[in-house]
DNA sequence: CCCTGATTCGC
DNA sequence: GCGAATCAGG
């Protein structure tokens, strides 16, 4: 698979549309992340600052919260230092994977896996 | 364990 | 130039 014009106008269409190397990956087919990356990075694209984020834009508030940022409130609320975590979480959890754990602390362990067991058993 | 992009390396 | 692999960061 070459890239082809049309293929290279959607990788920067999609790319500043926001959308991310796998999403672009998966919307043109065919290709890894790793392409549409390599591609974007050859084309002298890269506009797209990872969210390694070196040390820019400090204060990661709540405005800065997206599904995939660790929304873990750190320090005080009412202190200047409060931020969050705002790291990528994981899929679905609102929290990364050392957030998440704390926020999967069973807090007793009891049975509970029965949520939507015997509610339509009946009718027999 | 997941995610992300950046860079490097082999074809 | 291409994509995979690896790297760097949270």
């Amino acid at each position: 698979m070459s890239w082809t014009d049309e293929r290279i106008q959607q990788l920067k269409d999609l790319w500043s549309q926001g959308l991310s190397a796998s999403e672009i990956a998966d919307t043109l087919g065919d290709i890894s992340r790793n392409a549409v990356i390599g591609k974007a990075h050859r084309l002298g694209l890269s506009g797209r600052p990872s969210p390694i984020k070196k040390k820019p834009t400090r204060g990661a508030t709540i405005l800065a919260l997206t599904e995939r940022m660790c929304k873990w409130p750190v320090g005080d609320p009412k202190h200047q230092d409060f931020h969050f975590c705002g790291k990528p979480s994981l899929a679905g959890l609102p929290y990364c994977a050392e957030h998440a754990a704390m926020a999967y602390q069973p807090t007793g362990s009891s049975k509970k896996r029965e949520e939507e067991r015997d509610r339509n058993v009946g009718a027999a």
